[in-house]
DNA sequence: TGTCTATAATTGTATATACAAATGCTGGAA
DNA sequence: TTCCAGCATTTGTATATACAATTATAGACA
C-alpha cells in the first residue's frame, strides 16, 4: 500500500512563531514595536507560558526579535545589511578577457540524488539529476574544476546540450531567469581527482564555492567549482 | 559604593552546552559520534531532562549536532552538509550572534607605509599608517585574524581606541560612513605567526579575505582577515 | 522637592510529569 | 526463512509550577 504522508500538525510553538514572523513581514508589527508578552500569546494561542516562552526565545536566537528582561519583548531595530559578494561567472570573465577559452567535458551522465545532494537541492532520494563534470582552461592553464548537479525534471534537455559552444551557466540562464542565487565559499585542499583535473600539486590549497541558483523559486542547480588558490581570486567590489 | 559586577555563575543549561561544545573542540567526540542521551546528560550534570533537552537543543540549532528521535544524538558530520542553516556573513557579523565573543589584541601602533601598503591604500610610500592586528574569538576558539592598516591622515585617532569593546570596522563605520567596499577572496596557507595565533595545524587551508573600505572617495583601510578553512564560510545569497 | 523603597510587570531558568513519535530490535507466527 | 507485531529506547512537545532577576514606577518619607 501506498502510503502518502500527509503535513502533519505543526507543534504549537511553531504556530506562534510564524504567526509573529508573518505579522513582522507584513508590518503589522515594525522595528522596535514591542510584542505581546508571553502571558499574552499564552492567553491567545491557549498555550502554557513555556510555549510561548519558546516560541519567543527562538525568535530572539534566530534574530527577529529582542528582549529586554522586566520591560518586554521587541522586533529587533533595523541594521545595516552587509554588503554581499558578488560572484560572477568566471567562463564569462575568461570570455570578456578574450584569451583563449576552452573547456573540456570529461563527464555528462545522469544520476540519482543521494541523501546529500537530495537535500543540497530540494528533491527526494532517488529522483534523477544530470550530473556534469567539465575544466574551465585558460590558455592552456585550468583555472576551475565545475561539477553540475542539475535537476533533471525541471530541465529535462540538459543533458542533449553541446557544452563546447555555450557553457552550462549560459545554457541554464537562458532557459531559466535567474532569480535567486546562493555562494558559499570554502577553503580546501584538493582530492586526487582535483589535484590530476587541475594540474595542481596535493599541497595547493583552493577555492571551493558552492553556488546554487533558483528560478521562480525552483531550485535549479547546484554547482561545485574548485579554483587553484594561488591562481584566482573572487573579488567583489560594491557601491553602497 | 561602587557595585562591581561579578560573572554570576552560568545557567546551568549553558554549562551543558559549554561541556559539550569544548568536548568536539578538543576532539573528544568526533563528527558523527553518537553524545550522551539526554537521560545521561540530566544524570551527569544533575538537572532535570528538560534542561538537558535545551542544552542539545540549542546546540542543534546552532549546527553543532544533530539529532535522530528515537536513535541519538550526533557530532555534525563534517559541514556541507547543512548549507541551509549555515548562512554566516563577512567577518565582524560573528558579533550579532549572542555567543561569548573577544577579540585580543595583540599590537597597535603606528607604522610607515611601504611600496606594496602604499598601493593598497593609495597614499605614499613613507606616509604613516596604523596598524593593528588583533584575533576574533568565539566560545574561546579563534575564528579570525584581523590585521588592519587604516590611513592615518583622514583617521589620527584610531590608534588611541579601546577595540576591547568596539571593533575597529564598527568604529570607522560610526566615523567615516562606508561608501565602497571591496573583497577580495583568496585561498591560502597559514603562515607561522597564523598558525599559532589561530591555533590551527600547517596544513589547514585557510580562506584569506582581503577588504578595502572607501568613505566618500576616501580610501580609508586594507585589512587581511585570515579564516581557517575547516570553521568559517562565506556566505551570499540574494534575490536578483 | 528630591530620594529611597516597595511593588508590579516581565522575562529567565529549572523541574517533574505526561504523552506522542520515530527507530531498531526481538521474538513469534506463517 | 520471512514478515510482522510489539517492545524498548530515545527524542519531541506540552504543561503547571516555582522561584530568580531585572526594570520601571508609584508612593512613602525626609
Amino acid at each position: 500500500m501506498e502510503v502518502v504522508k500527509l503535513p502533519g500538525v505543526q507543534p504549537r510553538f511553531q504556530v506562534i512563531k510564524d504567526s509573529i514572523t508573518q505579522a513582522i513581514r507584513k508590518r503589522e508589527y515594525l522595528p522596535d514595536d514591542q510584542i505581546p508578552t508571553e502571558f499574552e500569546l499564552a492567553e491567545k494561542f491557549q498555550v502554557s507560558r513555556m510555549t510561548a516562552n519558546r516560541a519567543v526565545r527562538e525568535l530572539v536566537a534566530e534574530g527577529l526579535l529582542v528582549r529586554h528582561q522586566g520591560l518586554g519583548t521587541f522586533v529587533t531595530p533595523l541594521k545595516v545589511e552587509s554588503p554581499l559578494l558578488e560572484i560572477r561567472n568566471i567562463a564569462d570573465e575568461i570570455h570578456e578577457r578574450r584569451n583563449i577559452y576552452s573547456n573540456e567535458r570529461y563527464e555528462l551522465k545522469q544520476i540519482e540524488a543521494d541523501k546529500k545532494l537530495a537535500g543540497l537541492l530540494g528533491v527526494n532520494s532517488g529522483d534523477p539529476l544530470y550530473y556534469s563534470l567539465m575544466v574551465h582552461k585558460e590558455n592552456g592553464f585550468p583555472l576551475q574544476l565545475a561539477e553540475r548537479y542539475v535537476n533533471a525534471t525541471l530541465v529535462p534537455d540538459y543533458i542533449e546540450q553541446d557544452f563546447s559552444r555555450k557553457t552550462p551557466s549560459e545554457y541554464l540562464s537562458e532557459l531559466f531567469p535567474l532569480s535567486e542565487i546562493e555562494h558559499i565559499v570554502e577553503a580546501v585542499m584538493p582530492d586526487r581527482q582535483e589535484q590530476d583535473l587541475l594540474d595542481i600539486s596535493a599541497n595547493t590549497p583552493c577555492l571551493l564555492v558552492n553556488r546554487r541558483t533558483w528560478s521562480m523559486n525552483n531550485l535549479i542547480s547546484y554547482a561545485r567549482l574548485v579554483h587553484p588558490g594561488n591562481l584566482y581570486r573572487l573579488s567583489s567590489r560594491s557601491k553602497i
